[in-house]
DNA sequence: CGCGGCAATATTGTCTGACAATCATGAGGG
DNA sequence: CCCTCATGATTGTCAGACAATATTGCCGCG
């Protein structure tokens, strides 16, 4: 009796259709081809992307699981909105996720860890002296997903996705002017120092500080931001 | 042109089948009727409770999504197993979500919210003097969600579930005696008192060193409690 | 003229049946 | 004893159908 392994691992694992049609749709939403309120139907769906209605439904509820979309009962499926409040409440739950990701970081940094976020420092000094603002934005959600995988928390990847997911319409419109680069660029240099020094109780808390600030920042938006 | 109703209440909003078929796997979860790595297979499942395999699939792909099974790609679902790994995953992130959410009760806490709290108090009180450890347990079960919904952050409350619900098997299996009661007890004592006394910092810090005692005794458990 | 109730319509929820894809298992060969 | 391959069981996806229900526009009433 061979037993099965449990290594986690298929041999294969080719995208199934429900995967292609669950990541069309998301293209969609990022790209804002569906816009936030905008009906999903069904049957349009299906023939748009020429799978069976099966299909589409189960990438609908997979996008629901993952807080893009909203469903109402017999009335079917919408892009997801957020209100101002949930913004808020978003940017709470990142600050103690992500603290808490660079605190377990710093506990467990590697030479190769410490070698990914030396380049990084340099490329976000690159980015800022340049003036890159569009690199910088990048740059610095890169240096956030880093502390996030690097947590070795399973658990903390699985919110910080959804929660990234969720806001990450709202993170695209977010102007970056290069005043606001520089007090991020300070921060960013407060917590590698911490990280890379071993001060795992500063890095949190200079993290969470961190994403406090962006929280005001985007507080202090327009409404037409939230819609 | 009458307008849609935004105000998220559908008018009857009565189950449908997969909402009860959900239910009743979740309960055979809960109650240990299946148990973790069990194998879920559709068509058993189709004849015993008499519903149609879409339905069946629906159900499977909502306890995924709240985090009770798990799937794989053709071969199907298992109720879901947690490695001692998982669960100091899960602790290291309840630490910090509930330290929030007790944060935000405290600063917005009101006359109901303090009658509730003293009411909970007393009756901590009460079941440790008499030594009902299953009381207290469910008592202490109580605050802990009390903190989280009264916190007013939806993403809390969706989080604190999935860990939860991901962790309730253990929580149940947690075997607590009176020693451990008076632990727990002095923790929930000063966390009462400081969020009473609107001592906000202080409630989040003292929440986070109750949780990290919790983890440190489940995970002085033997192996037999987690494969 | 505006408001509330009612029927028509569109869309979803669920079922049935079918077939292909694929994984785990067990037999057979090296 | 280990590796390879065919087999069977189960899932993934499709198509078609019908019932359930929410939304919408219409109608009558105040």
């Amino acid at each position: 009796m061979p037993k099965a392994d449990e290594l986690g691992i298929s041999p294969t694992e080719q995208p199934s259709s429900v995967e292609r049609a669950a990541a069309w749709l998301r293209e969609k939403i990022y790209d804002g081809d569906f816009t936030p309120g905008q009906r999903l139907i069904e049957a349009e769906l299906t023939e748009t992307i020429s799978v069976g209605r099966s299909t589409i439904r189960e990438a609908i509820r997979r996008l629901t699981a993952e807080g893009l979309i909203e469903t109402r009962h017999h009335y079917g499926a919408r892009v997801r909105r957020f209100t101002r409040s949930d913004v808020s409440s978003i940017y709470q739950v990142r600050q103690v996720i992500e603290g808490l990701a660079v605190r377990l970081t710093t506990h467990q940094l590697n030479d190769d860890g410490k070698a990914t976020l030396q380049k990084l420092s340099e490329d976000l000094s690159g980015a800022k002296t340049k003036g890159d603002i569009k690199r910088y934005i990048e740059l610095n959600g890169d240096l956030h997903d880093f502390f996030v995988e690097a947590s070795g928390n399973p658990f903390i990847s699985e919110i910080a996705a959804r929660l990234n997911t969720r806001i990450l319409r709202l993170q695209f419109k977010q102007v970056f002017d290069l005043d606001n680069i520089a007090i991020s660029h300070a921060d960013h240099r407060a917590i590698l120092n911490a990280v890379l020094g071993g001060d795992a109780y500063d890095a949190e808390l200079l993290m969470r500080a961190h994403i406090g600030r962006s929280q005001q920042q985007i507080e202090s938006y327009d409404d037409s931001f939230f819609q």
